[in-house]
Parts: structure tokens; C-alpha cells; sequence
DNA sequence: ACTTAAAAACCGTCATGCTTGTTTGTTTTA
DNA sequence: TAAAACAAACAAGCATGACGGTTTTTAAGT
């Protein structure tokens, strides 16, 4: 943005400023954590005076709600567009792991479980982000279901299936915290790859056995 | 304790409320969050006066990274302590499992996922905590050994499966806080159980198929 | 077309409350 | 009597929400 239009109308006035804020919000909690982004930060990121903030927003809690659910959004509108793809290109679990990991790893993990603890303990904040989260479930369940269908399982299934895929994905990726190694990762999801295959492939004994990375060793 | 004692020695009288201020940052930090948690408030819950508290630890951090390296101390232990009954008494590895669950669903995981996501992004914090998250590593390394020479696997591919089996805890952990549903946490921790009972007995082709906790649907 | 009044967007200051670390004083033990 | 443990008051900083004032846009009215 070279030079901010001279005029705008009440409304882009408006719908830049909000959503310059909540972009701010995600990227500043990504990076400096829930309790160490103050409406100050959020406001100067976003290139905004701390008093526009608070003409959109009642509070820096709402605005930090806002923000999350602008995020959920986005997050859910993509996991749509992979859903299609998938369904028209044939797609493998391979693909939904891999697509996963990537989602999550770019922001959504790290927001999200600072936002989590935060409700955990704030009963009226968790019944804010309440709703939003319930969306992401669902396009998850579609896409869950999508993929039974095309491998012939049972929903449920693929949905225990999947769900214990994302849970391992969040594991991974609060572990990848602390230690940092890409390899070491990117082995963790090979082997989860392959299970996934052979959990999917299991009506068809022959195929399921060679699981695991590593040799096995006669006992 | 009733009536505290009228003439404790100093070494007492500085290790009881050392420990208890340990004690009431880490049931703080995991009731009211990391950024909840003043140091009045640590104060308060162990009985002590603020200014006990700033004789003791030089600053606020230097308690809270006291009081995760306790907690990390004790979990250690305690699963030296599992680790020796589990190999005296040839437990399972849905043993392993069911410990780690139970273990981490007490304060652990909640507590550690408060004080990394800190660490992120506080690199004096991160380096503090570190040696005891290495120390915590190795002790479950040990135990994942004692696995692979239980079971006649690789080592390599033991930790694998069990570095998956802790991330997927983390996981369900992590989405436990918004989602309450018992039922399908121990659904998914079975389902994992028998994923990893199938893995470690890989190399006996014929016991490997029944995974999965629902039927499967022919193609 | 031009003026003008209202509304919306925006800005910056102020008051309040909380937190932390410091410091000075008191009690307990050695 | 000295030192350690403990207690309480103090000072400085920061964050939030409230509030009064300013600019920009809109909508009439003529």
C-alpha cells in the first residue's frame, strides 16, 4: 500500500481498519503469545491509533474473539477448497496427513492453544470461541466422511482415524516446541502415513504388514 | 497442618515454604494459566507473605522455573518407579499407554504446554527449563529401550512408536480442553492401543490385522 | 452544484488498578 | 549477637477502558 486512497467510503474506511487489526491480532499472538499482546501492539502493527481499536471493538477480549474466528474462517475455507481437490484428483490419506500438518503448522496450532488455555480458565471467552471451533469441526467431519466413502470404510472410522491424526499432529507440533528437528518429524508423520494406508487398506490382509521405519528384529 | 510447629531449624523452616511455594505455582499455573498466575497469588496459596516468596526466589521466573523443574523432577520419578514394575511384572505396552495417559492428564501436559508456549518466545525462560526437559526425554528413552528388548524390536522403532504414542496424548490432551467426551478419548487411546499391540508384534503377519475400533465395510 | 448538519471514524489523554522488584524493619533460629 | 527467615510498605511501570475532541464521509436541503 503505496499511498492510502485519498477517499474512501465510511464502509472500506471501516472494513480495513478491522480487518488490519485482526490480522494484527493473529500474527502478534502467534508471535508474542496471548497475555503478551496488549491493545497497544495490536493497535501500532496494525497501523491503527489505539483509539480506532477501541471504537471496533468493545474490548480487546471481543477483538481477540474476532480475530480467532477471522482465522477459523480462513482455516475452514481452505480445508473446503483441499476437500474439492481432493474429491476431484483422487486423492490419498497420504494427502490429507500432509495438508494437515501444513495447516497447522503454519499458525493455527500455536493460536489456537493459546486460545484454548485462555478458555480453559474463562468461561465466558470459551463460549464466545464456542461456536466458531464447532464450524471447523464439522468441515473436518466432512472431509473425514469424504474420505470413508472413498476408501470404503465405515465413517466412524475414518473419523477415529482422522481425529487421531489431527491429535497427533498437535502433539507434534507442541513438541516441535521445544525440540527442533525437521527429520525427526517428518519420520513421526511417514510412519503415521503408512499406518493410515494400512488401517484403510485393512480389509485386504496382504498389503498391511510392512509398517515402521525401522527393521524389526527377530525375537 | 493444624498447628504449625513452634520451633522448626532454618533448613526446615526455608524448605517448607520453598516447597509449598512449589507447590502452589504449579496448581496455580495450571488452574488460572501461566499469565494468571501473580506472584501474590503464589504467595497467598502456599501461606506465605509476598516477601517470603522474594527471599527465596529472586524474581518471578526464577519461581515458576523452580517450580516446573519440581514437577519434572517428581514426574521422573515417577516413571523410574513404572518403569521397574513394569519390566519386574512383564506389562504390556498398552501398560505404557494407560500410564502416560494418566500421567500426562494430571497437571503435566497442561502445565508444560503453558510454560513452552512462554518458552517460544522468551529465550532465557527456554534455557532455564531446558536441562530438566532433557532429563525428562532421557528417562523416557529408557523406558522406551526396555520396550524394544521386551518386544524384540529396534530401539529406533520403539521410540518411534512411542515418541507418536506421546505425541497423540499431547493431541488428545490439547483438544480435551474444548471438547469434553470421555467416551471418545478412551475410544481413540484403544484404538492407538491396538494400532501399537499390531505394530510391536509386526513381524507375526497373521496377528497383525485387527485394528480399528469399528467394522470395516467392503469396497 | 453548493452548503451544511449529522454521523461515523478516528485520535490522544486520563484515571484506575494491578504487578513486580526494592527496601526497610521485625521475628526466629544458631 | 549475628544471620537467616519472614513481613510489609513503597515506587515505578504498564495495560485497560473511559472520555472528550477532531477529521472524514454522508445525506440533505436549497
Amino acid at each position: 500500500m503505496a499511498a492510502p486512497r485519498l477517499r474512501r467510503s465510511q464502509k472500506e474506511r471501516s472494513e480495513q481498519t478491522r480487518s488490519a487489526l485482526l490480522d494484527a491480532a493473529i500474527a502478534l499472538i502467534h508471535e508474542k503469545g496471548l497475555a503478551g499482546t496488549s491493545t497497544s501492539d495490536m493497535a501500532e502493527a496494525a497501523g491503527v491509533s489505539r483509539g480506532a481499536l477501541t471504537h471496533h471493538f468493545k474490548s480487546r477480549e471481543d477483538l481477540i474473539a474476532a480475530a480467532v474466528e477471522h482465522m477459523l474462517l480462513i482455516a475452514i475455507e481452505e480445508l473446503r477448497t483441499f476437500t474439492k481437490g481432493f474429491i476431484a484428483q483422487n486423492g490419498s490419506s497420504d494427502d490429507i496427513v500432509d495438508f494437515l500438518w501444513d495447516l497447522m503448522n503454519r499458525r493455527l496450532f500455536i493460536v489456537t492453544i493459546e486460545i484454548m488455555l485462555e478458555a480453559r480458565h474463562n468461561p465466558a471467552f470459551l463460549d464466545t470461541v464456542r461456536p466458531v471451533v464447532r464450524e471447523w469441526h464439522q468441515a473436518l467431519d466432512n472431509i473425514w466422511n469424504q474420505l470413508a466413502d472413498r476408501y470404503g470404510v465405515e465413517p466412524e472410522f475414518a473419523r477415529a482415524l482422522m481425529n487421531g491424526t489431527l491429535c497427533l499432529i498437535r502433539g507434534m507440533i507442541a513438541q516441535s516446541i521445544i525440540r527442533v528437528d525437521p527429520a525427526y518429524y517428518a519420520g513421526l508423520l511417514d510412519f503415521w502415513k503408512r499406518d493410515v494406508r494400512a488401517q484403510l487398506a485393512g480389509d485386504k490382509p496382504g498389503t498391511v504388514i510392512p509398517l515402521g521405519s525401522a527393521p524389526r528384529v527377530a525375537r
